[in-house]
DNA sequence: TTTGAAATAAATGCTAG
DNA sequence: CTAGCATTTATTTCAAA
């Protein structure tokens, strides 16, 4: 799946991370080439998949959600349907983030924002161990979430 | 830090979730409000700090960086010093995707992207337990991300 | 692929309710 | 806080290189 990219759709990209609203007119600008070439490039990132999306982030805190945890999740089967018909259901979980299927000791990772510790607790309790392939779960509270510099470096 | 939201900044707020470069005119139309309002409320929105940043969201494969990997970071030491040295380090490593500092067992979980396998060994080598403070590192592949149906559920 | 310039579309500023 | 309208700004289209 590696697409063929040049220095100016790298420009692009790294701009279009750090501000997905930048204007066309400012894209073109900071990259150096006309409006036109700068509106051609970004919709061919986009139609290629290069750029999977632009979407808003929010503070979950001032949306009432300050608690942030992960939930670490261990099946006591592993047959196939299982497996993903549980993700299916992970993913549907008000308050989950992120979800990530991994290897190892764990089968799944559950990033979640609640409002309150019972709320974390219900959640828990009533959309994880209440699915009978669901053997253990190990929750940690997040501290703090920073954003690392990606895989844009130059 | 809760701030009074009704229910068209809520529908603001999930429309640019699902697409952060929607124009405010289909913003206006889709919450029922002038365009002119949409606006100001957008940009109360985003003066205000619920709405962090709009960013692009990019393939990783796409970009050459098809391996995912949780590492799980435990310190020796818990100074606090320490600790936030180490935090800032490890949001600075190239292919970090996020970093989030936890309680329980762990102190840290780097989400990453790399390359190759002998990316993610030299990643951690070089990057993780070169820091003294770093007594334990252990690794988890990645098999798939899913995004969760996060907190504006309604 | 890239570009400039024209045509279309959208955002902003201003006024008032 | 909301809306309508005029002005300014941005995006899209397209023929040409």
């Amino acid at each position: 799946m590696p697409v063929a990219l040049d220095g100016t759709d790298l420009a692009i990209l790294a701009a279009l991370v750090e501000d997905g609203r930048m204007t066309n007119a400012a894209l073109a600008a900071r990259v150096g080439v006309a409006e036109s070439t700068s509106a051609y490039r970004v919709r061919a990132l986009r139609e290629s998949g290069v750029i999977t999306s632009i979407n808003a982030r929010l503070d979950l805190g001032a949306l009432g959600h300050p608690i942030h945890a992960i939930i670490r999740v261990r099946l006591g089967s592993h047959n196939r349907e299982h497996v993903y018909n549980l993700y299916d259901k992970l993913v549907d979980v008000p308050g989950a983030l992120t979800v990530l299927h991994v290897g190892g000791n764990d089968d799944f990772l559950m990033h979640v924002a609640v409002a309150t510790p019972g709320e974390l607790r219900d959640l828990i309790l009533e959309h994880v161990t209440v699915h009978p392939v669901v053997r253990q779960t190990e929750t940690q509270l997040v501290f703090e979430v920073r954003d690392g510099r990606g895989v844009l470096h130059r």
